[in-house]
DNA sequence: ATTCGGAAAATTTTT
DNA sequence: TTTTCCGAAT
């Protein structure tokens, strides 16, 4: 039987195949058998009655564990599902929690309210905007549609970005979003963020207030506005405040040390009155300060609410010693924590690797190939991961496992619904469903040939007077259209009446209009389609995506629903679309930058680019917190581990010129006690590739390779074993083990 | 005045 | 690989 905290007990392993249902342990009395499946510090949280809880949940603890069993126990002692109150971090921990209650007990959870701050937020705003100056379907806007917003206030507060370079929209976009995370007012940001702005305060604040009036004109908020004015419905408005203390009886919250300032004070309007309230959270995996997380939170929650009762989780269920020693040595070398220390309940376990490539080509090699081997001793392939702080340190390695032909799974990187086809497409489903909607409006205008920045805004300017600009445009305006686009406009404007339903009567009696995956559908087929043959030398591939969010949407009925879901989705493709219902089709390797990689774990991990300057990333390090953050980053990636962890980092990298530099270890390693791990070393397989058909890549190889790479003053003894015949071209890595 | 094509630059982390 | 900038063509 697997101990508390273990996930997926019974996976078979061999051969054969054999399932073993999990039923819910039950007591005597009927109810969930708590003080069987718990351990001691858990079942005082789960027990604990009302009242502000503050739960210091280590890693690999099980702490959503202990939220699911406490979820479970208040529904069992008769509070309503519909009275609790759960907010994560990710659109995937709700989701998973929800579902791991929902196999523990009956009732039907899905009317707890759960989901992340963003997602709240917006359900809740959704029926109170009104008092906040804006209409019932305002749209979001995700970074994308953000940052051009705030390319046209650039324009329009009448900066000029060419006199000492003014920073581009992108730029401006995030110092004002971590401003409004803050809660800090943008001059603050400023100095901050961005010191080299000092003196052009005054226009970063006219681009900012001109966001802010523009953001209301076209009926919009960004990701920050959905907690500020959530905030600010709830601190303003007695009624309302009162209405949601009243509803949410319980609130818990997952992942606290990363709340910013203005996700606290929802907390604390949302748990004012009756205070029943569980955080939940782990000060050493803090690793999102910029996006305005504040730690002060967890560490000032016990004032904030005297008479909080303090838990501690520190029993690890899911790495061996030798991985947490490691960690434990690794984050006692920042000065800003609580102090705790993990101590495993599986006992030891090799110790973790150090391995220090030739580049990160053979980074690359050295990991395909474990993989491999790791696979064949009957590790899945699901069981592995690849964990990397920037998203285009995996791209070696994508490139080996494809060569090699191993299946793996990216969760780094733009996210699905935020490529350019994806967002091309539902800007119809916008300007459809709101035909406020400026910014879909020349989106989709743009895409017509001989349209561009100019010619949209002119036609938008007419729309925008129009009773029923829908109406409007389907019914001719040709007028206003230049001539060679005209014929595209004949396309464009029949695809709009029948996505508004106003071209054919409802052949499936729903009134004409049809759902938002139908939308999609047409869409692609009468003009998308074509327009990606013509603009992408990919788009089959992209038609494949588009099919998916048509397959996606079909869960939605109304096009308002689904656009803001796909507004707040962080999650990649794969995930989302299939919720408990058909798991992953083929095992895969995991590539994923460690924050995505947070609360998941692997029996083997690799963690790559371990050097200094990508890890710690150069540009962390400009704030003086930074290398705790950072270092605060690599713990978490170490505590993903379960059995074996591999640190590999390439000894010689290429500058912005191509030239050979020697890399420096990562500090994080470096400074760690060398006995905590063993260094390997690679050897290349000298022999010549058996066969004519040699290496593509020819022999020359990198200027670098005259220059041995074996610099470093710990002598290392490598013990060659016999080259294995199986393995032609392979890489052979030994390791001391001092016996 | 606008669009479009090619060249250059830029990539930390996420709701 | 995608976005942004700039000059040529319409």
């Amino acid at each position: 039987m697997t101990g508390p905290g273990s996930s997926g007990g019974g996976r078979p392993t061999g051969g054969g195949r054999k399932y073993t249902l999990k039923r819910p342990p039950v007591s005597r009395s009927g109810g969930l058998a708590y003080e069987d499946e718990l351990n001691p510090q858990q079942l005082d949280v789960v027990m604990a009655g009302g009242g502000p809880l503050l739960v210091i949940a280590g890693a690999g603890s099980g702490k959503t564990r202990t939220v699911t069993y406490r979820l479970a126990r208040l529904v069992e002692d008769g509070v309503r599902p519909e009275s609790i109150l759960l907010l994560t971090f990710t659109n995937r921990a709700s989701r998973e929690m929800l579902h791991r209650v929902a196999t523990l007990i009956q009732y039907d959870v899905r009317r707890i309210w759960g989901g992340t701050f963003h997602h709240v937020g917006n359900l809740i705003l959704r029926n109170h905007s009104a008092l906040l100056g804006f209409g019932q379907n305002f749209t979001i806007l995700d970074r994308e549609d953000a940052t051009d917003l705030v390319s046209d206030c650039i324009r329009l507060a009448g900066v000029d970005p060419k006199e000492k370079h003014f920073p581009k929209g992108r730029v401006l976009e995030s110092l004002l979003s971590f401003s409004a995370d803050t809660d800090r007012g943008v001059a603050d940001a400023v100095m901050d963020r961005a010191p080299y702005l000092a003196d052009r305060i005054a226009e970063v604040e006219g681009v900012a207030e001109a966001y802010r009036t523009r953001k209301k004109e076209i009926q919009a908020m960004d990701f920050s506005d959905l907690l500020t004015q959530t905030r600010a419905l709830l601190a303003g408005h007695e009624d309302v405040r009162a209405l949601y203390q009243e509803r949410f009886r319980h609130v818990l919250v997952d992942e606290y040390q990363d709340t910013n300032k203005i996700q606290a004070d929802i907390i604390d309007l949302l748990g004012g009155g009756h205070k029943n309230l569980t955080v939940v959270g782990d000060d050493a995996q803090s690793i999102y300060s910029f996006r305005g997380a504040h730690f002060e939170n967890i560490i000032t929650f016990p004032d904030r609410y005297p008479g909080a009762r303090l838990f501690r989780l520190e029993a690890n269920y899911r790495s061996t010693q030798p991985i947490l020693t490691l960690a434990n040595a690794s984050i006692l070398h920042n000065r800003r924590q609580f102090k705790k220390e993990l101590a495993t309940t599986r006992g030891a376990g090799p110790l973790p690797a150090l391995v220090p490539c030739r580049e990160v080509l053979q980074q690359a090699d050295f990991i395909a190939q474990r993989i491999l081997e790791l696979s064949d001793e009957g590790i899945p392939l699901s069981e592995m991961a690849v964990l990397y702080r920037a998203h285009y340190h995996s791209m070696e390695v994508q490139m080996e496992l494809t060569r090699r032909g191993i299946p793996f799974e990216i969760r780094s990187g733009l996210r699905f619904f935020e490529q350019r086809h994806i967002k091309d497409v539902t800007a119809f489903v916008r300007l459809v469903a709101c035909p406020a909607d400026e910014l879909a409006w020349k989106r989709a205008l743009k895409l017509l040939p001989r349209i561009g920045e100019a010619t949209a805004a002119r036609i938008w300017n007419v729309l925008r007077a129009q009773e029923d600009p829908l109406a409007f445009a389907c019914g001719g305006g040709a007028e206003i259209i230049p001539r060679g686009a005209r014929e595209s406009w004949e396309v464009f404007r029949g695809l709009i009446a029948d996505l508004a339903g106003l071209g054919r009567p409802g052949k499936e009696g729903g009134g004409g209009v049809p759902l938002p995956t139908e939308m999609i559908s047409l869409v692609l087929e009468r003009f998308y389609e074509s327009y990606m043959e013509a603009a992408f030398d990919n788009a089959p591939a992209r038609v494949e995506d588009i099919n998916q969010l048509a397959e996606f949407a079909m869960q939605y009925e109304s096009p308002e629903t689904f656009l803001s879901d796909l507004a707040l989705m962080g999650s990649v493709a794969a995930e989302g679309t299939a919720p408990g219902g058909t798991e992953a089709p083929e095992e895969s390797v995991v590539l994923s930058s460690i924050h995505q990689a947070k609360g998941l774990e692997w029996r083997v991990v690799f963690m790559i680019w371990l050097t200094d300057s990508h890890f710690p990333h150069q540009r962390a390090l400009a704030d003086p917190d930074g290398e705790e953050e950072e270092r605060r980053l690599f713990y978490v990636g170490l505590t993903r581990t379960k059995d074996d962890l591999h640190l590999c980092y390439p000894m010689l990298e290429s500058d912005s010129r191509r030239m050979g530099v020697f890399s420096r270890l990562s500090r994080f390693v470096s400074e760690l006690p060398e006995d905590l791990y063993e260094r390997w070393s690679l050897e290349e397989d000298t022999a010549p590739a058996r066969g004519e058909d040699a290496p593509p890549q020819g022999e020359g190889g990198p200027p670098w390779e005259v220059e041995s790479p074996k610099k470093g003053d710990s002598p290392q003894r490598t013990l060659s074993r016999p080259a294995d015949p199986d393995e032609p071209d392979g890489l052979r890595y030994e390791y001391d083990d001092d016996f």
